[in-house]
DNA sequence: TGAGGGCATAAGCTGAGGTTATGAGCAGGA
DNA sequence: TCCTGCTCATAACCTCAGCTTATGCCCTCA
């Protein structure tokens, strides 16, 4: 009654993997991010008004939007009383359900100013996708916070997309993640990856206890990133070039997708596929023998050792 | 110029540990969650129009939206053609941070349902505050997947209510994290957790390499829940009844504020505190000799084997 | 008993995002 | 060669969520 133009094409599509749950879409189900923020001030200090305050909106607003946001997940979340606003049972829960969102937002935020700021910033980046897609956000949060002021600005490509503007000084600072360092470049360690082995829930291998050995997984068509990539690179070293593909994607993303929608077993590394695991949405298959580790590096032209920005996020990736 | 009313009370707050970002608030700097989605279909459909549909919009209102989107991040995203639209390298990153959101958001979304569902739900589950904040979301989620049309409620409580709501049938299958199993329920474990000892990566311990032992956890005041919750218990428990608070606070949460904030060392379950690992906010310190572990149980009434949908979350829960 | 903080309600404004209608670029078959 | 059909863009209009200011009630505390 509301929403107009809503039912016609609503149910049609439905052939991938990645979609949303069935029914209309999340953002009308979920609060929009200002109102999230709204809610965590609310619990943070304990009244809407000062909420308010200090979102920048008036106090009335506040009380209308959280009103509003009660409305449309049919739970009650605050308790007002003369005397302040406290969290219901359910309110803490959403509330903590909520920071989640607004923590991958930040992220998102971060990310986001490093893709646009190009020109004017103090420090430049250079990482390969995996990085920059599941680590560095963090790293420029912890950044920001140590920093404020510290203007990053991002650009992810492979190793060599890497080196080279590290070379021709378009960068600062470099992270990459093959198993070899592109020559002219320093290096030092900062983390270590693992390549696994995952597959939907249902298949066989979710229910194995007795680890793969080497051998069986050369022999199974797997769900790989297509040749050359590092994920891909590394599989191939380790198996001695054997790996034998399923189908080959071109982005971590599709594989994933593949594997979630149970195309079959996938190799991919643990950073990527965290949050799959803790969903239960894929199930990690215990290897035997084989190691499929490889370094994570921050890089830099040699003998330029990091200074100023670019050494204080160094040190922020080492743990 | 635009938004009026924003400067005034900007920076006044800021005496607590979770604060936002400096700056304007993020809501006006990260798009809406109708936008992600709408960035994530024409990702994975390779084209405005066709994402438009899955959505139930039309075509121009997708393409103005986007564009906003690419104006509003300064980033272009896609690359549009006669033929269809592909994304740009920077829009394949800012995807994939743009999953992440929606992915937390689909979570949010199925608890909050859960938490509203009560009268006609199928399946009815009651389970304690750390299982309903950091597991259950991601049960549910995997149980819509399997049975779509499933509503589930569910009621956060400690043991002792989790228990009261089973045996009184007010719910169908329950989860429990203290060392013990209220009387009156069978139980299997579904999960282990572990109780980690976290700081802020500027602390001391942070930087240790030698193991903590249990006597100094022991004599060092600690940020921790207060008496009686099942975290404290399990520490209580452990160190003999030794542990030292620094503050003691009522809720995860306020004690990951609190850990963050620098306040001191913290111990908390390493559920809570994953997302601050990834994201560097908090660094896991080694402890030698004690292990703080509790089991994480599924429960129900003595003699009821769960049926149903609640053998099928069951079933779902372990891995 | 007033002063002050907290919340709610009412009435009005603005803009983001939706709609329909239309046009232009490119591919592929008659 | 020229339609047909897919793509996306632009224009003009409409609606509603969420903001504002102005006001009132409730409670506590000095």
């Amino acid at each position: 009654m509301s929403r107009t133009g809503r039912s016609r094409t609503e149910e049609q599509g439905g052939d991938d993997a990645t979609r949303p749950g069935v029914g209309g879409s999340l953002a009308h189900r979920v609060p929009e991010l200002g109102a999230l923020e709204l809610l965590l001030a609310v619990a943070r200090l304990g009244s809407l008004g000062g909420a308010a305050r200090e979102l920048g909106i008036t106090q009335p607003a506040a009380s209308s939007r959280i009103r509003s946001m009660e409305r449309q997940l049919g739970v009650a979340l605050v308790d007002r009383s003369p005397r302040g606003s406290r969290l219901t049972d359910a309110g803490a829960l959403v509330t903590d359900w909520a920071r989640r969102i607004v923590e991958a937002a930040e992220a998102f935020d971060v990310g986001a100013q490093a893709l646009r700021d190009r020109r004017d910033s103090r420090l430049r980046v250079a990482a390969s996708m995996t990085i920059a897609e599941y680590l560095l956000p963090g790293w420029l949060l912890a950044l920001r916070a140590q920093r404020p002021d510290t203007a990053v600005s991002l650009l992810a490509g492979n190793s060599a997309a890497v080196a080279e503007r590290l070379l021709s000084d378009e960068a600062d600072l470099g992270f990459v993640e093959g198993l070899t360092v592109p020559t002219g470049l320093d290096s030092v360690v900062i983390a270590h990856d693992h390549l696994i082995v995952v597959t939907a829930p249902g298949h066989p291998w979710s229910r194995r206890r007795r680890p793969l050995e080497a051998t069986e997984l050369a022999a199974t068509p797997l769900i790989l990133r297509e040749k050359g990539s590092g994920t891909r690179q590394v599989l191939d070293v380790t198996l001695g070039g054997l790996a034998r593909p399923l189908i080959e994607l071109s982005s971590t993303t599709a594989v994933k997708a593949a594997a979630v929608s149970g195309a079959g077993p996938a190799v991919l590394s643990e950073l990527a596929v965290g949050e799959e695991l803790a969903m239960r949405r894929l199930v990690s298959v215990p290897v035997q023998d084989v190691s499929l580790a490889r370094d994570l590096r921050a890089v830099w032209p040699t003998g330029h050792r990091p200074v100023g920005p670019a050494r204080e996020l160094l040190s922020l990736t080492r743990g």
